[in-house]
DNA sequence: TTGTATGCGTTATCAT
DNA sequence: ATGATAACGCATACAA
């Protein structure tokens, strides 16, 4: 009844007529130290027992597991996935699996998180997380285990990071609203906490809009979840401010999820994208094309943020030392109606 | 320089002056063989070396390793992401680690997907795939691990399949529409091939329009992902048609992909959602409510699919037995602009 | 009730 | 160049 159990390497030595040690060494050091009638012996044995080691074995003998743990905040959050499927693209090109931890943005859970992955032995991580929370993540819990950082860089920890280029970007976004005629700025962005790319990119807005002098003015809105009527206060004050100064007036949205918020916001308020209000947001979701006349959007090179975290990993695995890397990626503007110049 | 190694079975041992043994034992059996003042000791030990089991260990020797092996067809999936959301939830809660394989839509990495995870020992399967391609997943390629099927039913698999009741949520939209007035329905699907759930979704569709008799009539689309054009002609076709016949016409879309699809013929062939042509959609993205009027859906239970998914299996794996078990879970019908009745 | 010995499937260190 | 053999960390028959 028992699905016969699949081929170990001891039966493969068996029917090779060879010891273990061989067929392990055929295995992993094929090149070198091999007779060519043996080494055809053991690959007909393996080929017709139809052996794969055992990554579990592996991992208990060797130490190494072939994995890679990435946690992720939130995995509702299209941004990680786009991440994650990059990320998890190059590790299986390199034959290592992800293993894949959410936090369902508990930060209180990176600690068990980690632990949990770090039970598998897993070879590194992928860390896509706040950073912040009961269970801070330190060096001590990485047991040694060399780890990257996406998005968002944690305190005290000076690890190879990967992210969007945020100030040139945000720089990309203001320029282009600037052009286009738009006088009255306003970015929202969720509450900033400790977020690191969440303070550089409110940073980066601060400083885009010294940069252009006294003739256009800028306002931050800390959106919270909850608060709909805030936002809409934000708006509307903002909408009738430029309407009273004759200047046209235009939202930055700091990510897809404060697009979303604002998006809605302007249907409860009756406003237009691009005729009454200009927007960009961060992040260019599928749907972007769809609301209104079309969103403009700063789209993320997310695959290939996914992709170099891999490969920064992958060459620490390999044993490159030196200093903590960064890799600032640049984004692209996707210019729609929301945005069009004074029409 | 090395971080000290996490302790060991061995090293609880020589602490608490036991044997190694003892101290699994009390890990494994606490309530039964135990003298009192070894077990405190033990415990003793356990907290003070903050010992944890390794997993990867407990899995060679004990055979079962903890871990569930989740493969998805596509994670870009909204879908997808939910439910794997749900299943990770309970797997969590009930002590298992879920390892994700994405197969990026990639139909024949199905049988790699399975050994990869095999490999790993993983005690069951939660499949999100087509079932169909190169490498068919089999009872034998499972190796005997349970294995519960979401939303897909495979060919010729009997295992517990949970998913979307999709003729019940078929009647819940048309019967929707047809009492909104609208007497000419489209249904716009991916190509079915054979994914189960397209099919009993057109079928279903099918059997809602037989069921209204002469006075409805009702048309399938399949449309291909780069067919914007043969999509663009079924649409104006429909609206032509009906403005013709002085009925009202509708399109309900499959699933988001399509919904999306939908959206943005509309949009070149500048049509509006609600008063040019009626509309429901399967699956209700968070962005449904910020098109146009805002979209109707057919919202999923996916927390609740993922949910049962996972108990599913973590049933069959306390040993329940018995023959396969189908869950069907009702959808829910959100009523927005794009289906108003008529205006 | 507790300790001893063995096996799980590999890799690596010794001999040969 | 190849073969024994000892780990790796844990669970479990079996012996005491």
């Amino acid at each position: 009844m028992q699905r016969p159990a699949r081929a170990t390497i001891a039966d493969v030595a068996r029917v090779a007529g060879v010891s273990k040690a061989t067929v392990s060494r055929f295995l992993n050091h094929r090149d070198r130290l091999l007779s060519d009638d043996i080494a055809a012996r053991v690959e007909a044995a393996v080929a017709q027992l139809a052996y794969t080691p055992s990554p579990m074995a592996q991992a208990l003998s060797h130490g190494r597991s072939r994995l890679i743990g990435l946690i992720v905040a939130d995995i509702t959050n299209p941004y990680s996935v786009a991440v994650l499927r990059g990320a998890e693209k190059a590790c299986q090109d390199a034959g290592y699996l992800v293993m894949l931890f959410n936090l369902g943005n508990d930060i209180d859970r990176e600690r068990e998180a980690i632990d949990a992955l770090a039970g598998y032995q897993v070879d590194g991580f992928i860390l896509n997380t706040l950073g912040r929370g009961t269970g801070l993540i330190d060096a001590e819990a990485l047991r040694g285990k060399p780890a990257v950082l996406v998005d968002r860089r944690h305190a005290g920890m000076h690890t190879d990071f990967v992210s969007l280029d945020n100030a040139a970007a945000m720089q990309l976004a203001c320029g282009h609203l600037v052009e286009g005629g738009h006088r009255e700025l306003l970015y929202v962005t969720e509450p900033q906490k400790g977020v690191s790319s969440r303070r550089e990119r409110t940073a980066a807005f601060g400083a885009c809009v010294q940069s252009q002098g006294p003739r256009v003015s800028g306002m931050v809105f800390e959106c919270e979840a909850d608060d709909a009527a805030g936002l809409d206060a934000a708006l509307q004050g903002l909408h009738q401010r430029a309407r009273r100064a004759r200047r046209r007036a235009a939202v930055l949205a700091g990510n897809a999820v404060v697009t979303l918020r604002v998006a809605a916001a302007m249907a409860r308020l009756g406003l237009q994208f691009g005729s009454d209000l200009g927007f960009v947001g961060f992040d260019d979701p599928e749907w972007a094309p769809l609301i209104g006349p079309g969103l403009s959007a700063i789209a993320q090179p997310t695959e290939a943020i996914g992709r170099s975290a891999a490969t920064c990993l992958l060459e620490r695995l390999k044993g490159l030392e030196g200093p903590a890397r960064q890799l600032l990626l640049p984004g692209e503007l996707v210019v729609r109606g929301s945005s069009a110049p004074a029409s």
